[in-house]
DNA sequence: GGTTGCGTTGACGTTCGCGTCAAGGCGGAG
DNA sequence: CTCCGCCTTGACGCGAACGTCAACGCAACC
């Protein structure tokens, strides 16, 4: 298949697709015509750097799994490197957590105050 | 005072200061010489600005907080449209948690799952 | 022959909040 | 005089993940 149909069976774009392959996460055969083939395995490929964005992986992080299927095994994650950037992203999505979780307690407590004031003598 | 006492007082720098003012969040008076001469209302607009965009805010989010304050008003927080600030930002906070702890629900799973293919007959 | 639809590469634009030069002016100390 | 420290404007850089446009080629259809 070429590079339309692999950006919509992947749902994605064909920018995106040659901006992965720019990164070397995609790499392509050529047609006689020098254009893009692909086959099932790339789809694959698409489909799992999709998945992991969707997380809120960066396509950095999709590297580690994009190798293992690339090795050979039937799942991106089968890897030791893709479960060390699970547990990284992990981390990052606890410290993440905690961050925005103690900013909202912040707000909430400026808008209450705020509230307080607007009304002076309770209710 | 002139724009580096500002910034050393307000805790950021001269460069910070100059983009508020490119956006409309501060302006200045000019010396003779052309220079910017700010006084303590300054520094307390550079304060609120600081401490908004500490807590996470976007610049644009404190403009109401800043009009607030050169209103008049004893508090940026005084204004209503300061706490629809708030409340907006209160909203975006949740949603943000919720998906990243969506999120982070996922990896964990995956995390484990992979866990599991490695190791296959417990423990 | 012209149009449509697919592909190609290259390069600039986007968003945010500044950092980091570049090139110069002004005032005071030695 | 030079040097230092402060100030000025203007312009480019950054990082992420592409969007968008330009200008072109190739194949098929009418």
């Amino acid at each position: 298949m070429r590079i339309g149909e692999l950006a919509r069976r992947g749902g994605t774009t064909t920018r995106a697709l040659r901006y992965y392959e720019s990164l070397g996460l995609l790499s392509a055969r050529r047609d006689a015509n020098g254009q893009r083939e692909y086959d099932e395995a790339d789809l694959r490929l698409v489909r799992e750097i999709r998945s992991l964005t969707g997380i809120g992986f960066a396509l950095e992080d999709t590297r580690p799994f994009v190798q293992c299927l690339r090795d050979g095994h039937e799942s991106g994650d089968a890897c030791p490197a893709s479960v060390a950037v699970y547990r990284r992203k992990l981390a990052e999505l606890d410290e993440c957590l905690a961050r925005l979780g103690a900013a909202r307690e912040r707000v909430r407590a400026q808008l209450e105050e705020a509230e307080q004031r607007s009304r002076p003598c309770g209710r």
